[in-house]
DNA sequence: CACATATTTCAGAAAATTCTGAAATTACAG
DNA sequence: CTGTAATTTCAGAATTTTCTGAAATATGTG
């Protein structure tokens, strides 16, 4: 491996990360390197600096863009391929939580949904259903914040971020000041009438 | 494998979905079954239920305890182990959430931190620095607000992610309220001043 | 089209991981 | 203590994943 100590600690942590990630150790290694990188890279390039063999690097390539998670690029004159990351780290993050939203919690939700349509033949059968539709109602509530958040501009994203629970302090001062008189809402004491 | 067809398809499918997460296929697998499962299980249960060996389940069960993600529990006049998940379901994202915070961001966090107390020695690691500084920033950021919302109760939590970007429009409100004259943040043509 | 260069594919080698059965250890009941 | 049931440990087998080198394919250029 043949890069300067910092940028090794780097793309060594995140190579053995990767593991915990569904992602090989080269892959890591890869991203991790294209990410400090202020110029694109090649894949001879790559070779070089991490010492593994060019397929290697070719099948990593290939999974990072299939993780959308990699630019490619050319140069003038230069019939190579060169890979870059976004400058915009807030873009990469978005597209890693898009990806693994894709890869994970949909194709859960919808063998979810596949199960609770199936009528439960014993008293077992039926508590596992009710707690699959406790995993699936959380996810719903979930991904739907998600969906919503993914839609904000990066600044306001932050913003929000910023604030944390915080947010809580502001949205009593909204009920406060939009007590609707008898709303239920407004309780104290929630008796569970009816 | 001893189950009825909906649970061993969500037992399956987490099986599988374990190998993304960094965690083995019979480790998914005990936790959906106790998931699902009403009463808490000993371990030749699962054994039988799953059709592995009872030391595999000896080392999953090991694990998910180092997890946080199971409880251990004992029946009277029996002095087998017997092991459930929590009933809340919230409880338990709270737990995953948490370590995989203390598994994977923290030690990320101490090199990070690490490495950027390192002097540059070239542009290049000048570059690659900046970068690692980005991602600090950012991580920082975004436990600063799991921090914060992990203190939520659930129902506060609820209400926050059931509203997602709709805060927005609250923040909005509030800032038309308390508006500050002059203030940079009220312009409209942020002009990139100096 | 022929030639050179770049990239991909893929079979099998190498490495890592998961899993098992047997043995060891632990925990308790009598 | 002794015996028995429950659990853990661990060496090696089985499986899976990762990686490589060689061959095949693609993408130009003159």
């Amino acid at each position: 491996m043949n890069l300067p100590s910092l940028v090794q600690t780097f793309v060594l942590h995140f190579g053995e990360m990767g593991s915990r990630w569904g992602i090989n150790r080269t892959v890591g290694q890869i991203y991790a390197l294209l990410y400090l990188s202020k110029e694109p890279l090649n894949a001879e390039d790559i070779v070089e600096r991490l010492g593994v063999s060019r397929s290697n690097v070719s099948m990593g390539l290939k999974e990072l863009q299939a993780w959308n998670l990699v630019r490619l690029q050319h140069r003038p004159g230069d019939r190579r391929d060169y890979f870059g990351t976004p400058d915009d780290i807030w873009l990469i993050v978005r597209t890693l939580v898009e990806e693994r939203k894709k890869r994970e919690i949909d194709p859960t939700m919808t063998l979810l949904r596949e199960v609770l349509m199936q009528e439960p033949a014993s008293a077992e059968e039926r508590h596992a259903q009710e707690r699959m539709r406790e995993m699936h109602d959380l996810f719903e509530l979930l991904t739907g914040w998600y969906a919503d958040v993914q839609r904000l501009d990066t600044e306001r994203l932050v913003q929000l971020l910023t604030l944390g629970s915080k947010v809580q302090k502001i949205l009593e001062m909204k009920d406060r000041l939009f007590v609707v008189p008898g709303s239920k809402k407004n309780r104290r004491d929630d008796p569970k009438d009816k």
